[in-house]
DNA sequence: CGTCCGATTGACAAAACTCAAGTACTGTGG
DNA sequence: CCACAGTACTTGAGTTTTGTCAATCGGACG
């Protein structure tokens, strides 16, 4: 039943992206993929290898980084449940992923992506838009990077984590605030000052540290801009 | 016969694109594109506004670019003669584009390109790997904005100019220090001193404030890391 | 209960920013 | 050709933000 299926342009499923964009991909893409385990801070790719396969997240969550010579790191971006990493229009993966917690992920051969493509041209319209909503959310980061301070970076981190994964009332963050900080292009002390200043204004709560609550969207999001 | 020209997937001709990656494309792709010509500081587009269109620098260079709330500015990318900028899988564009000197672009219909899309499936892939590009070249400037100095931006910008676009021996910037300074998440004071300090120590020399020598470009490329 | 690792806090240093002044181009009109 | 105006760029002085180094705190786990 599985193989059966047909594709029909008109009729996609929406696909949660992470973004905040709806993309659109075929219900059975992932019904060929196989499923794997990765423990905490496992490689799944590495700069420079052949780019031969795509993942979805199950469960868990991933984060992919590049390394400059001196050991500086910078976190590209964190990938939640249901949201796709991994694909390159061709060649090498140009960044390492690894999973930031033991995740269950989804991996789909790129041989097998590339044969459905053949059959189905319509697909590669799909690979396009996740490719896409890729860039735009990268794009909106440099934002963020290049012209945000502090405290902004740390709100918009949070609003966006917000809205990518709430469990009953409390955003659980899965990466730890070396993460946090690689990502935002922050230090590690100056990530937690910061969130200590958020909870001191009653922005936020956190019961624990890697549990947050927003208690006061509103200026959250003022700062997020 | 520019109509009647067919696209065989395994002969495309080759594009040089400015983040060094070579990309293919169909040549015929923008013989249906309009030209036209962008006074200094003209919009071409602006964020909001329906993607109903892509570009290619024919001569001059583009910026492209998002403001914040209070006119903060971040610069995503600027593009040379050669260059396609504006293409978006769907929807709006999220970011504006301005001519920064006066420029000759290609203007192409999106709705030509979409019927082209139809007919010849495989140019997907085509458009798809541009935008993988595009992608690319954006998480690499994460690490200059997120982790690297203002020295070592300044060098990254300069060698990859150097890379793009030499005028016998020099490179001519089309672009005024803030532009630059809002490409690379500093501030026009910044990166003037910074360039100073460059020439101080040989590594450059400046004929006048837009045409830069690179005088030693080892430590140059050291500093980009 | 003690150890380990991650997170927080404090004191100080460095990098980059801000504000302000001065210099050097570029183009225009006399 | 020169004088002037306007803009872009450079330089200086002082401030702010963030980073660095070091110590302490606190939860998880054996």
């Amino acid at each position: 039943m599985l193989a059966q299926a047909t594709i029909s342009p008109t009729a996609p499923t929406p696909l949660s992206y992470h973004s905040g964009q709806p993309v659109t991909e075929p219900s059975d893409l992932w019904s060929t993929a196989t499923r794997q385990t990765c423990a905490r801070n496992r490689s799944i790719y590495s700069e420079g290898d052949p780019a031969d396969r795509v993942f979805k997240v199950v469960s868990g969550a991933v984060r992919t980084f590049q390394l400059l010579e001196d050991g500086r790191r910078q976190v590209n971006a964190f990938y939640l449940a249901g949201e796709i990493f991994g694909l390159e229009a061709t060649g090498d993966y140009r960044f390492s992923a690894e999973a930031i917690v033991t995740s269950q992920i989804l991996v789909l051969r790129r041989d097998r992506l590339t044969l459905r493509l053949t059959n189905e041209p319509a697909l590669m319209g799909d690979l396009w838009r996740i490719t896409a909503c890729e860039l735009e959310r990268a794009q909106a980061h440099f934002a963020l990077l290049g012209r945000k301070s502090a405290i902004e970076r740390v709100a918009s981190f949070l609003v966006s984590m917000g809205e990518r994964s709430v469990t009953n009332g409390a955003i659980e963050l899965p990466m730890s605030r070396q993460d946090i900080a690689d990502f935002l292009g922050l230090t590690i002390e100056t990530v937690s000052r910061t969130m200590t200043l958020l909870e001191e204004q009653r922005l936020i709560a956190m019961p624990s540290a890697r549990r947050i609550v927003i208690r006061d969207r509103r200026p959250l999001m003022a700062l997020d801009s």
